[in-house]
DNA sequence: ATGAACCTATCTATGAGTAGGTAGCCCTTG
DNA sequence: CAAGGGCTACCTACTCATAGATAGGTTCAT
């Protein structure tokens, strides 16, 4: 499936009101009137609204791929990119968004099953990505070599979703950073 | 507000869907099912649905805080209270059932604005009594006193919520006790 | 003249919420 | 002690707004 040009800005628009109200919290009507095309129109695009979140979040996927690539080709250090994602998730977070996925998942019984296995691919590739960088750090020495770096991972990545869902509550996103820190300071050589 | 036998009831059913749907995800048409009575009547108990977020939250928060009395009564040690918390998050999980405040977190732009102040309360008493529950299994001698109570208890924290959210999209419940032990184990002695 | 990219108009279902009624219970008061 | 008042806890029947979705055009570029 092609995407043109307004297919992407109701994506877009779908992505922020998913961020920030969830996804069954916005009607076609309020991207009518975030895209200026009727919601018939967008039908023609999305002929279902399941169809609307799969698609919205298949592209995340994709984008958040390149998000992690892109991060790696940044910073040599596998600290440096794991302070990168970090940073990423606080940026986030001060937009008032919560993670994509996260919205999907807490919304996924009333969604077609492909998403569900969409935010499960999220969380995979988000956690081998977080493991990859920790054994990089381990071996530039920057992280202690003794901790296992899938559970590490596992463990920032569950922090940064649940961080940011507190974070957000009581609005004040930088402590989301601070929490990350506290989680690797244990093992920071 | 006095509640009767019919308003649990109600608040039962309500919290239920919350936590498997969200609050969002259900109309009064389901908790008439739910309970056997109308929903016009339902509105005699909570005039707007607003309201029964409300009070569902408000009663969450009282049975949430003797949960947490009644496991610092039944476990003497302080790493025995963590565990007992962490056991509660699993069974919840275990049901299909995500945190309530966690749900009204994500659902809070549509909520009153009471809801949110309950959802922040809850974290805070939540990270109170895990930094209480810390600093006494450190002065029995089972966590290390070098970490920061406070600053550990808002990282077990974030790693229940999130881990949460991860365990039940893959449909993993057993993961989140995992998950609590691996972020207590550099702290063990 | 065909197809992509829109439109208006409409349908049906469902949402929250209201108006107004009633059955049963307790409590008074003549 | 019976009649009535008033309260609680429901009910039926409705309104009005919005939801997702469909039918059947129209416009414009190729």
């Amino acid at each position: 499936m092609e995407l043109n040009n307004t297919a992407h800005k109701l994506l877009d628009a779908a992505e922020a009101f998913t961020q920030t109200r969830g996804f069954n919290a916005f009607s076609y009507k309020d991207l009518e009137k975030e895209v200026g095309i009727r919601t018939a129109s967008i039908h023609y695009y999305f002929p279902t609204k399941g169809d609307l979140a799969f698609h919205m979040a298949d592209r995340y996927l994709v984008h958040f791929r390149s998000k992690l690539e892109s991060m790696s080709s940044k910073h040599a250090q596998g600290i440096d990119r794991l302070n990168g994602l970090g940073d990423a998730f606080v940026s986030t977070l001060s937009e008032g968004k919560f993670c994509v996925c996260l919205m999907l998942s807490t919304e996924h019984l009333s969604l077609p099953e492909g998403v569900l296995g969409k935010v499960k691919e999220f969380f995979s590739i988000t956690e081998t990505w977080l493991s990859q960088s920790i054994t990089l750090a381990q071996e530039q020495g920057s992280l202690n070599p003794k901790v296992s770096a899938s559970d590490l991972a596992a463990q920032l990545l569950a922090v940064l979703e649940g961080g940011m869902v507190i974070a957000l509550a009581r609005n004040e996103p930088e402590q989301l950073g601070k929490l990350l820190q506290k989680a690797l300071a244990p093992w920071t050589v």
